[in-house]
DNA sequence: CTTGTAATTAGGTGATTGCCTAATTAGGAT
DNA sequence: ATCCTAATTAGGCAATCACCTAATTACAAG
């Protein structure tokens, strides 16, 4: 979960997960779409999938990633769980969890 | 939303987080929680101020922090969002859910 | 084998983070 | 005023981040 909210804490890579929502695309089209060197899309895809968002499957010289939604999971969990502690002013819930992801 | 994903990405200000949940906290018992300094558990107090999370409000001698969800409301759209874009990402091993009542 | 293209890794730089101790501010009590 | 406690700010240090350019790997085609 670390990882999630620490991938997610940066415009580009939250972009790139807005892109890749609408279907794979290749490192190449990724990196066309920001005003940034090659290199620094690469080390926020890197980060992407080292949080699990996303995976990346080599398809001849080119590279597909495509958005993991199952890492972002337990993120969702933890924010609607405070959202929650909004409604009822104290609920003794789920103990929250501390988990590396 | 930037702030507050950033703020997230962090055990220690999530366990705050998760603390407040159950209602306001002074200072002193919050860095009472940790195993570290207490200007440390300032900072991160004050990061999630930045963010929206919490609010301080003084009263007498100590502060009393309160969570704050609507800070987090953009930060769930986000995710829902994502989450919803399952169709199109790689299948998990669940069926594609809408949002949950 | 050579060349071209796709993508990553390597390496460097300035900014930020997370932690600490020490100094400071703010109130309440003596 | 003086002192004590609560909390923050100041300042310093090592580690990480975000960005760049240059070098490298991987693969496909001529």
């Amino acid at each position: 979960m670390n990882l999630v909210f620490k991938a997610l804490a940066h415009p580009v890579r939250r972009s790139i997960v807005a892109m890749l929502r609408k279907g794979p695309m290749g490192s190449g089209d990724i990196a066309a779409a920001f005003d940034m060197a090659w290199p620094t899309v690469t080390g926020h895809l890197a980060a992407l999938k080292d949080a699990g968002l996303v995976d990346a499957e080599k398809e001849g010289t080119s590279v597909r990633y495509r958005l993991n939604i199952s890492a972002a999971e337990e993120a969702v969990s933890f924010l609607m769980e405070l959202m929650g502690a909004g409604a009822h002013a104290a609920e003794p819930k789920a103990p929250p969890e501390e988990k590396q992801s």
